[in-house]
DNA sequence: CTTTTAATGTAATATCGTAACAGTTTAACT
DNA sequence: AGTTAAACTGTTACGATATTACATTAAAAG
C-alpha cells in the first residue's frame, strides 16, 4: 500500500500485498473499538477479515459462505449484523450499484469518497476528489438542499485493464 | 415545472402540477420512440405514466401493483422489462441506494446528474452540478481511471422539509 | 451479584430481480 | 398479400438479497 499513501486515489495494484491490508484494517478496527468502547467480536473480526482479503466487492452471501468455521452454516442475518456494525464504524463500505461490500481503504479520513469500480477486473478503488464533492455539495446547498451524505460510484476501466487491452 | 426550467436543479415543489409532468414525459417518449423507431407499447406507456405521476421513488413491485388494469395481476418481469426499456431511453432513472425508480426530469440533456433524495418527504430531485461531475471525472482520469458512468445519490433534507421543521 | 445492555441463535419470511421458453404481434421484404 | 425475421408478451418457476421476531446467552455497569 505504500505506493498509494499520499495520493488522492487508492486503487489496488495487481501485485499488492493483501495481508498487510488485512492486518492494518484489523488493527484499526481494534483501536477504534477500544476508543469507542465497542465490542470487536468474532463475527465482526471474521467478516472484516474476509472483506479485507479482497478488493473485489463481495456480496453478503459470498461472505456468509466463507464464515463456515466448524462446518456450521450461518444464517444471513449474522453476516448483515456484522456488516452493519462495520459500516457504521467506517471500516466497510456498501456499493449500492452492486449490492456488495468492500473494505475501506482510508480509515479515519472522514471526508466523502468516490468509488471507482472497474467493470472488467471488478476491482474497486477509492478516490478522494475533495474539489468534486465540495463543488457538488455547494451546488446542492445553493439549490436549497441540505446534504447529509454523498454516494458516488463511478463505473469504468482501471489503469491496468486499459493497458492490457 | 416552469419555475425549475433554467436552474441547474429540479426539485418538485409541493404544489407543482404532476399531470403536466406526465404529459410532457409521455410526449417526449413518443417522440423519442418515433425518432429511434422503437415501439412505445401499452406496458411501457403505463409504467412511465405511473412513475411520472410520483416524484417519490417507486419500487418495481409498487409499480406492478398499479398495473392491474382489468384486475389481472402481472408478473414482476413485466414491470422490469418496461423499466429496462425506459431506462435505456433515458426517461427513467434507477436509484441504487433505494432499489427504486424515478422519472427523468431533464429528458434529452445527456450530462451526468446527481439525485437529491430527501430522507424526510422522500421526494427526489435532480441536480446538474456540471462543475462537480467534471471535477470528479478529471480527478479520476488523472488517477488513471477511465470513466464510463457516474452514479451520484445525495441523501439529505430538501428545502421545504427544512422550512417546516 | 443483580441489573441492564449488547450480542447471538434460529426460523421464518419479505423484498427484489432474472431465466427460460412457448406463443403472439409487428415490421420488413419479396 | 404472403412470408420471414425481429421484437414483444404471457407464464412459470426460481434465484438473490435482506429483514423481522423472539428466545437465549454473554458482557458491562452499578
Amino acid at each position: 500500500m505504500e505506493d498509494m499513501e499520499a495520493l488522492p486515489v487508492r486503487f489496488p495494484s495487481r501485485q499488492h500485498n493483501h495481508s498487510s491490508c488485512v492486518n492494518k484494517l484489523l488493527g484499526d478496527a481494534e483501536e477504534e473499538c477500544r476508543r469507542q468502547k465497542l465490542r470487536f467480536t468474532e463475527h465482526r473480526r471474521k467478516v472484516l477479515e474476509i472483506i479485507a482479503s479482497s478488493h473485489k466487492p463481495l456480496g453478503a452471501y459470498d461472505i456468509l459462505e466463507q464464515m463456515n468455521f466448524s462446518g456450521r452454516r450461518q444464517a444471513p442475518v449474522v453476516a448483515y449484523r456484522a456488516l452493519d456494525f462495520l459500516i457504521n464504524l467506517g471500516l466497510v463500505h456498501r456499493l449500492n450499484s452492486l449490492n456488495a461490500f468492500v473494505a475501506c481503504m482510508a480509515v479515519g479520513e472522514d471526508h466523502t469518497a468516490q468509488f471507482l469500480i472497474c467493470r472488467q477486473c471488478k476491482n474497486v478503488g477509492e478516490l478522494k476528489s475533495y474539489r468534486g464533492s465540495e463543488r457538488i455539495e455547494k451546488d446542492a446547498v445553493e439549490a436549497g438542499f441540505q446534504v447529509d451524505q454523498q454516494l458516488v460510484e463511478i463505473i469504468g476501466i482501471c489503469y491496468e485493464c486499459a493497458e492490457s487491452g
